[in-house]
DNA sequence: CTCCTCATACACCAAATGGTGGACAAAATT
DNA sequence: AATTTTGTCCACCATTTGGTGTATGAGGAG
């Protein structure tokens, strides 16, 4: 028996899939939820689910963010995340929060079902566009370690220090004399050339990457 | 001759600062402010001053962040701070910053000048409180490189795990089942046991000392 | 029993942050 | 000559964060 949860907004569909998937006898839907907040408050659980059918948009904690705190309490289960479209910038965001594949909300019941087994099987449902997108993250990686450096135009390296160093945005307008707008354009740039999403990420990254 | 800048929002304390000042042969103020962001903004200087004289509580950009922000570019200028009364804790995060001394505003002209001379002559002007009290957190930081843990609570320890995980007050409500009101709380505990006052430092000192 | 710590929670507030989209001029590339 | 990149700036907006003060109940220490 596979033990399921599910967890997507959208009524229908949710109840949709809770009824397509009881249909097959390996599956078990253990509970299925309408947000990740209320699945997340059930900590600790009482049966820890094989794999987690998840919503990749939902309302409040989105998906991917509810991989990552899912994912750290409990690594072992596998999240498959549920998309409308091929959403790539959000289906790569997911699998580095943890999630292990993911699946169109379109797909064929039968295709579900076997994406499902093939989780379980120690697979990744993943198509051939994300497959090579995550191939290219995976090769600039590699690089990274022998080369750092995340061509950065010479005003952002400036703005780089500066926010490495705990400068806040009007600090940083201060010392360089321009808008604080203008910091905030640069950095958002940074934060998108560095793959980051805060100010607390991209120390991280700064941090374990020394970059400094 | 003793380069110095004043920085200090009171006109009447500046003015009268400059005057007194000029009276002595050995001293030459180059230029004062009314503000931080205006010295920062002469960036780079014309003449660099030996020492700064600079209000610790300005309006806007404050001087324990400005003494932050100078220091960087400029390490070799000794600043000055000044302070109507023996707020420790603001000397504190002044030294820290990279202060190298502090004079009380009501001290005696001739005192004052005495103190600059000291500064200069690679003196530190400080009083046996403050003295003490930078001893005893000297002596702290040299515990913790043996020992770490700042006697955080059980509650807090979680609590920290989850901030230095990158998540945000409300994730961390949801995680643990509690209001984001309660974990904004444990996190401002945290911050002043740690001697914090962001999430950006806090992830700085956490990555410095691992504690991971 | 009283005092203190811990954990919880609320209210209020200012500031900083992140995200979007648009705009413009100068410089570099094609 | 046409296009792209870089650096500057603005507006708008929701969310997050930091900071303060207050309050209450449970549990431990004095």
């Amino acid at each position: 028996m596979i033990r399921l949860v599910i967890i997507e907004d959208v009524d229908e569909v949710r109840q949709g899939l809770k009824y397509l998937l009881s249909l097959d006898s390996e599956l078990e839907i253990i509970k299925s939820y309408s947000n990740a907040e209320s699945f997340i408050q059930s900590f600790p659980l009482l049966t820890v689910p094989n794999i987690i059918l998840m919503d990749i948009g939902l309302p409040g904690i989105n998906g991917v963010e509810a991989t990552k705190i899912i994912k750290l309490k409990y690594p072992d289960i596998d999240i498959l995340m549920l998309t409308i479209f091929e959403e790539e910038d959000k289906i790569l965001s997911a699998i580095q929060a943890g999630a292990t594949g993911y699946v169109l909300k379109n797909t064929e019941p039968g295709e579900l079902v076997t994406q499902i087994k093939s989780i379980y099987a120690g697979g990744s449902p993943i198509s051939p566009n994300i497959a090579r997108k995550i191939l290219t993250e995976f090769r600039k990686e590699r690089h990274h370690n022998e080369r750092k450096n995340y061509n950065l135009t010479p005003r952002e390296k400036e703005i780089f220090k500066s926010i490495a160093d705990g400068l806040t945005y009007r600090e940083i307008s201060t010392l360089h004399s321009i808008a604080s707008s203008t910091v905030k354009k640069h950095i958002l740039h940074i934060y998108q050339k560095l793959e980051v999403n805060s100010k607390v990420e991209f120390i991280k990254k700064v941090m374990k990457e020394e970059l400094i």
